[in-house]
RNA sequence: CGGGGUGUAGUAUAUCGGUAGUAUCCAUGUUUUGGGAACAUGAGGGCCGGGUUCGAUUCCCGGCACCCCGACCA
């Protein structure tokens, strides 16, 4: 893409109704813009990001058996009702509305009603499991308070899949698979060596839940990490016993600020024994259905990302999850310069490769400079007459201090190569 | 929901009971072009409602919005 075209442009103040530092860049940077507290949308850069996001997560989920669908955001009074879960002095965060004829509805806040009740029509025999439905979806939550940017919002976007079991045992099958997948998610987007695998209040039907816990001084939760076993206790259930349950030693663990990515957890009969979730077995008994519930929130983990990985200049996005592989900077306005900058943006959009190409003419050095440190692309490709004199272009990583000169035919080689 | 704070141009801010200044951004022109270029010209502003006052952006009251701390957060 262009950048001439882009419709958003760097800002050089900090705005002045945000303290987080994720909202801070990525509004500087024109990823995001504030509709209201809590409330966010995503500009042309921030929703590359977020489908990049989007399709790690999609990948992970469909190695496990995961099927994506959609359900509705608009929500029926009836079938909450049969979960306990419409009442406001149960659940204090809806957003509810009403239909011309005067119906309730709400929009969702979650999704395990929405999923039983669509699967109780298609589950009724033990060949109809284990199933694995998911979707990406916003979320609306009447948070009282939002805070930290888009680290805790009132609307947001997230991926939630449900596992539908037979018994236990295949659940906890399916239960272990998720967790590796969860890691995989977290190492891809970059964050995994800050990600703790934390064992959190597991509710009714489990004695832990799982959450995955990213060390940030702006996340909200305290937890205990035991760093050589890569596994963390969340501030809820950190007791003696726990400790001693999960074999840790007190003194080993580091009380950290975290925040929570991603979470995963055994929901039992809980929900489908209110939508009467049955299957026949291959005795013809009746039995329920065990179910699980894996949520990952898009816009939390794309702010974290920028919490964790930035500098003094701006963002340090993760190849993986990065709007764009290569920054293109065109210096000067020279003939010869233009031509050899558009030669390679073409080049390097014929073999697919992601590149933003700064073309602005009237734009000065430093400021493409300042903006691309800002918009932290992985890899920045300066063309100059400089570098052309030089001996072509000069690359340089945004973790790199300096750059260096290749040929035209390196340096499409060089971005070229998977890593 | 309790406590505290702030609302001035697209953005960031200054001053002031006598109708608002700067930076950035934007437009035009000239000169520039490897770390947010220079000069000139121009456009653009007091959250809403009420009160006090000769006069309110400024003081007072109410509302709304936003931020922070706490509580809350399947």
């Amino acid at each position: 893409m262009k950048q001439s075209q882009l419709f958003t442009k760097t800002k050089k103040e900090s705005p002045a109704d945000e303290v987080s530092l994720n909202a801070e860049l990525l509004i500087k940077a024109g990823f995001i813009s504030k509709e209201m507290a809590g409330v966010y949308s995503y500009l042309p850069l921030g929703l590359r990001v977020i489908k990049k996001i989007e399709n790690i997560i999609r990948e992970e989920m469909n190695a496990i058996g995961g099927q994506e669908m959609k359900t509705s955001i608009l929500q029926s009074k009836e079938i909450w009702e049969k979960s306990g879960r419409w009442s406001d002095e149960v659940v204090d965060n809806w957003f509810k509305t009403k239909l011309k004829n005067g119906n309730e509805v709400g929009l969702s806040w979650t999704n395990e009603e929405a999923h039983a009740n669509i699967l109780k029509q298609y589950i009724s025999s033990y060949k109809d499991l284990p199933i694995y439905p998911y979707d990406f979806k916003d979320i609306f939550r009447n948070e009282t308070r939002s805070k930290s940017g888009i680290l805790r919002g009132r609307e947001f976007y997230w991926k939630a899949l449900y596992s539908f079991s037979k018994n236990e045992e295949e659940h906890n099958e399916f239960y272990e698979k998720a967790k590796q997948a969860y890691k995989n998610i977290f190492g891809r987007v970059g964050v995994g060596h800050l990600t703790y695998l934390t064992f959190a209040s597991g509710g009714t039907f489990a004695k832990y839940s799982h959450e995955f816990q990213t060390l940030t001084g702006a996340g909200e939760d305290t937890i205990y990490v035991d760093e050589d076993k890569n596994i963390a206790i969340n501030k809820e259930v950190y007791t003696d016993e726990v400790i001693e349950n999960l074999g840790l030693i007190k003194d080993n663990l580091v009380e950290k600020k975290a925040i929570e990515v991603g979470n995963i957890f055994s929901l039992g009969t809980k929900y489908s024994t209110p939508f009467d979730l049955k299957y026949k077995d291959e005795k013809g008994e009746e039995n329920l259905v065990i179910m699980g519930c894996y949520g990952v929130g898009l816009g939390r983990l794309m702010g974290t990302v920028v919490e964790v990985l930035s500098d003094d200049k701006g963002i340090i996005w993760p190849e993986s999850i990065a709007p764009f592989k290569v920054h293109l900077l065109m210096l000067g306005g020279d003939e010869n310069v233009k031509s050899e900058a558009l030669k390679l943006y073409e080049e390097l959009n014929e073999k697919g490769i992601e590149v933003l190409f700064d073309d602005r003419i009237d734009t000065s050095a430093g400021e493409k400079f300042a903006d691309a440190d800002l918009i932290g692309i992985p890899y920045r490709v300066v063309v100059s007459k400089r570098s052309l004199t030089d001996g072509g272009f000069e690359v340089k990583k945004r973790i790199e201090e300096s750059g260096r000169i290749v040929s035209f035919n390196d340096l499409v080689n060089l971005l070229e190569t998977k890593n």
